[in-house]
DNA sequence: TATGAATGAGAGTTCATTCAT
DNA sequence: AATGAATGAACTCTCATTCAT
């Protein structure tokens, strides 16, 4: 029994979306997991539509923050790839259905305006410091957002498998696949 | 006017899956699309859900089939990971919306025991050349799955993107990419 | 493999319509009944409706035979009640399909003129007999329809019973219920 | 606008059942007549099923309580039949649709077991009579059933009667009716 | 003549959304 | 502010009917 409602739509919205997809989800059964009226759900979003895009950009910005924040902007770039690596699974674990639910949306026909250039915005970052990299010799000369595909595809999957227990975390298996990551990006 | 009606619900059910997802897809959609009427695809199929799984059915066996066929079993591990990952891109450069439309529908609520069976199958195949790729030496010692994530993982994005303009395809860059993604799980 | 596919359709029909009624009775599992396809039944009939019409006044004009026919019509109204009686529980037991089917359609909404009139025409039949039965001052004096559900109405409970096997035939019950019925209706 | 929507759900379709039938009756047929939203209905009942089966259930257990109730036990089998008989018919004529709706729909494939046996107690009450006048010597010595379809037929038949017009209902016309039931059943 | 694939209107049912309480 | 009963548009699916073969 939270204090917030609006936290416990979004958080319920958030799972269930994450595990059935924008369309598989009801708002029933959004408003039953939250433990909320369903005609609750209302008074916080306009609509269902307004309500992915309100949870998506959350998560989101949650995710760029968590990304983000304290990056060693004067380390060496294997140091920072390293940083945002693990703060990449980091997030990913700790915000399992965030991280999936991000990534199952990420494109989807009913995300506006706003929720799309949240999430460039968020990539935009990225991207800066992957270039910074290129320019300095260090990682190979590919687009930029091929080179995002290379260390995020695995790392989308990876958590999935996490998360249906196909693969178990340690940190040594964090190490090894952030070595394997860096491998295909840098300049062998 | 084509000839074969069920081929017809089959393609266009693929692009508005892939496009929409399964739950934001309808009958009427899928109908329209083929130019049939709602009705005819009861004939062929006894319901949506039995509708998602042949289809993910048909395309993962021609992604399979795709993948696997003329695998050089003699060659070099490093020849037969170029072997697949050429293929793994000729098949999704040729077949966008089936390759998008598994990788989208594969894990849904919806599919039955038959589709997640044929889907395993395929990963085995795989698994199977990365474990022997392993045994000689070449390949991490990673769990295969996270080798699968590792290498498949950015195609998948890859794919995406070419498909929105974000990224052009030359032959050059699959070079690029195939090295990259190479240098992610052999042993340096 | 009848010669004669439309004496399957009605046979078919008839069966399944005096089971799940005409509204629960689709065309597809009529023809499939028959062995014939969908098609083949509008070859005979315009439409489900003129195919209930037509079974139905073909049903209730062999009844009308079955019943009318050699009643002796110069024995005792006694004779000729017994007479009535054992033609009705012969035709009941022999075409138990027909019987259910007219008593559970007489009266439908789907039903036409021509097939209402048909079956008026039956009844005027068995109203003239008893008329006379009354002026002869045998029969009660109540107005004939009221007889009619008297002698008819124990008729179509008992052999839906007999049909379910929740009452067993033999001439010995039939004795007893025609005199039962002839109790019901003679002036005591 | 009453108050109790069900109620209103309920009326409707017992009414509408009971002229055309479980499968002639569409959902958007009775919310018309219930003057409620097609969806309201399936906050009541689960589904069509639910709401024939919840009907029936309802209407056999008013009809069996307004016939037990006030069974004088302790008066002649003779006095006990009147009671009945009467019985039958105040119902028969105060809920007309509920008395024919019963008999149209007893029987029907549509019926769960809860309905069958609701059905199957009030008919083992009516035999538990029978049965103790056939040891006092004053009832024929026929099948139970056979004795309820030579009293209950009649009435059916005769009730629809009186809803088409065909036959009018007077005192006079009750008793003599009433008389001649029994004379059908008693040992004469 | 006979068929059954094809159709679309309309069935049963669900669900985003509203609104009286 | 919060609810959930009520709604009807839109969904999945069925079936009477047509028509090319």
């Amino acid at each position: 029994m939270s204090k917030n409602k609006q936290e416990d739509v979004f958080e319920a919205a958030m799972q269930l979306f994450a595990e059935r997809g924008y369309d598989g989800t009801t708002i029933p059964m959004i408003a039953d997991k939250a433990k909320v009226g369903a005609g609750t759900i209302y008074r916080y979003f306009d609509n269902k539509e307004a309500l992915v895009n309100s949870l998506f950009t959350k998560c989101v910005l949650q995710f760029s923050e968590a990304i983000r924040s304290d990056l060693p902007f004067h380390s060496t770039i294997r140091e920072q790839f390293t940083h945002i690596f693990n703060r990449l699974f980091d997030f990913a674990r700790n915000n399992v259905e965030a991280f999936l639910f991000i990534n199952s949306h990420e494109g989807g026909y009913y995300l506006d305006d706003h929720s799309k250039e949240t999430f460039n915005d968020f990539l935009s970052f990225i991207i800066g410091v992957i270039e910074k990299g290129q320019e300095q010799g260090f990682i190979r000369s590919l687009p930029s957002c091929a080179l995002i595909a290379t260390v995020y595809g695995p790392v989308v999957m990876l958590v999935k498998m996490m998360e249906t227990g196909e693969l178990t975390y340690t940190e040594d298996l964090l190490k090894e696949l952030e070595e394997s990551s860096w491998n295909a990006i840098r300049i062998i």
